[in-house]
DNA sequence: CTGAAAGCGCTTACAG
DNA sequence: CTGAAAGCGCTTACAG
């Protein structure tokens, strides 16, 4: 019976199954920017991990735009998708207004608003940050720039926080005009190192909210002739594929990134399908990876 | 009256409106790898393309495999999207016998399956082979090899034709040792690179089907010790973000991916609308973007 | 012009 | 255990 069905072409809708049931199988995923290599990898994962359990993903991408955002987190609500994993920028007021009292479930991906009870998943951002810059540190580093990421983004925020710390704890004062700001793409690290290179004190090494930016980096050195580790240090935050190459070599801090994409999924479908207790929040802890972009820093300079 | 529905939270259901008018506003875009930044790209524009036009867009990751491609066609009509993007690998037999019965719209990008009737969205790949082999012609190579991309894919074939085409109009023998297989990654590049840098008479150039396989090439060729452009001229195929970077200034033909992206929903849009007429078959023209990793055969090499 | 009813295609609780 | 009926929340064609 059920086979001549099949061979008929037969479908069950799954739209009238989900309007019945209430349960769409869907989830939405918002990122800021699937372009960029780090994000591209957790939607894989995600995708991958979703597609197992039985679910479909929505990818919503924001470009990092506020009202995109909050059309995105509307128009998903209506879809009656049955969970959201949020990665993009810190969320609005009034969109964690309409997330709590709507009470579909959700989980921050490597954000970690704390006035939307959701579950977490994330990272340990102060204790790479924290490693980046003890590692800088050992190498005799005393002027150490930071590229951070979005104001927007709690990640920036904690990388930054603990790049001070360490600094601090070190006894190093810090340069504010060693602090540059961007936005996490390779344009914005080129940019912010032609800043800092152009300082009449320059850095001896720069730690980079992320890999792409440090990438962007590393091509502006090259564009003025700096050599890398020789006269500048450099270290990323990612590990992403590019940072392997045999002409990059950077030295950055590992972040699971399939593992992250995956712990979201599970614990999002935990929380669906009524399995989950008290709100988690997991951070999955990074380490350094140290390349060719990290010496003692030129004599000239050093104390 | 709306205004005090809205005020007390009132979500029009889409899944209800969806079953009642057959209709769910979403369509799934289907491809093989979205850590592939030109995937990713593409992604982009599409997703921001549909959403301009009211759509949403379930990104289905087929990661190359057969099974998934098919488990995710299936899935999508049940849940009855308004159409399809295909850019993923070529259709199994069985699929396009499916997606024939049941008339969703599809539109395939950068793939040309002509036993599927849909509309059609690429860039002349035979045209970007061609300028991309006669450049290397021009500048005096004559032992000109070839990384090509996955077989069940007609970009990779239409490339690898119009490589062997104008090898042969150039009067050059074709020597099949020069030919390797890749798989559109960077590693595969490498590994390729690794296979033909060894043989007896090593090529004095590589043309790659895509800039990732080059910058694998690249990596290779600096772990080798071997100059680029002095000694192993590189020519790319994409023009993605990294192509650029001032270590790698890759030679590449340009594929315009944000247009890609974007006429390939305004023509499903069209098509799922019945704005549309008979099938298109749209090629966007590609051009060649002079870098640095071309120059003359060293001269022991040349004739 | 307004308002009640039918129906999209399922699932599930209930009657026989 | 089987089968007919109600209902999920909309839209739309139809009666008043």
């Amino acid at each position: 019976m059920l086979e001549v069905a099949n061979r008929l072409g037969y479908r069950a809708s799954t739209t009238a199954r989900s309007l019945r049931t209430q349960r769409s199988w869907t989830i939405c995923m918002l990122v800021g920017d699937i372009a960029n290599t780090y994000y591209a990898e957790i939607v894989i994962a995600v995708e991958e991990e979703a597609w197992r359990r039985g679910y479909s993903i929505i990818l919503a991408n924001t470009q990092f735009s506020e009202t995109k955002q909050t059309g995105y987190v509307n128009a998903m609500l209506d879809k009656q998708v049955d969970g959201l994993i949020l990665a993009s920028h810190n969320l609005s007021g009034r969109d964690i207004e309409i997330l709590n009292e709507h009470g579909t479930p959700v989980v921050f991906l490597s954000r970690f608003d704390p006035k939307l009870e959701a579950d977490k998943v994330g990272v340990e951002n102060a204790q790479g940050a924290r490693l980046a810059v003890e590692h800088l540190l050992s190498f005799g580093h005393r002027r150490i720039a930071f590229i951070g990421g979005r104001q927007l983004t709690t990640a920036a925020y904690e990388r930054y926080n603990s790049y001070k710390e360490a600094l601090v704890n070190a006894g190093v004062e810090l340069d504010p005009l060693l602090v540059a700001p961007g936005n996490y793409s390779q344009a914005s690290g080129a940019e912010a190192a032609r800043h800092l290179l152009s300082l009449p004190n320059p850095p001896t090494a720069i730690f980079c909210a992320n890999d792409l930016m440090a990438i962007g980096v590393i091509g502006e050195a090259k564009l003025r002739g700096i050599p890398i580790p020789e006269q500048l240090s450099v270290v990323g935050f990612d590990n992403i594929e590019m940072a392997e190459h045999p002409l990059i070599q950077l030295t950055t801090i590992h972040v699971p990134r399939a593992e992250l994409g995956q712990i979201a999924v599970s614990t999002l479908c935990n929380r669906i399908e009524g399995k989950s207790g008290g709100l988690l929040d997991i951070r999955l802890a990074p380490h350094l990876i140290s390349r060719a972009t990290v010496a003692p820093p030129p004599l000239a300079k050093s104390v």
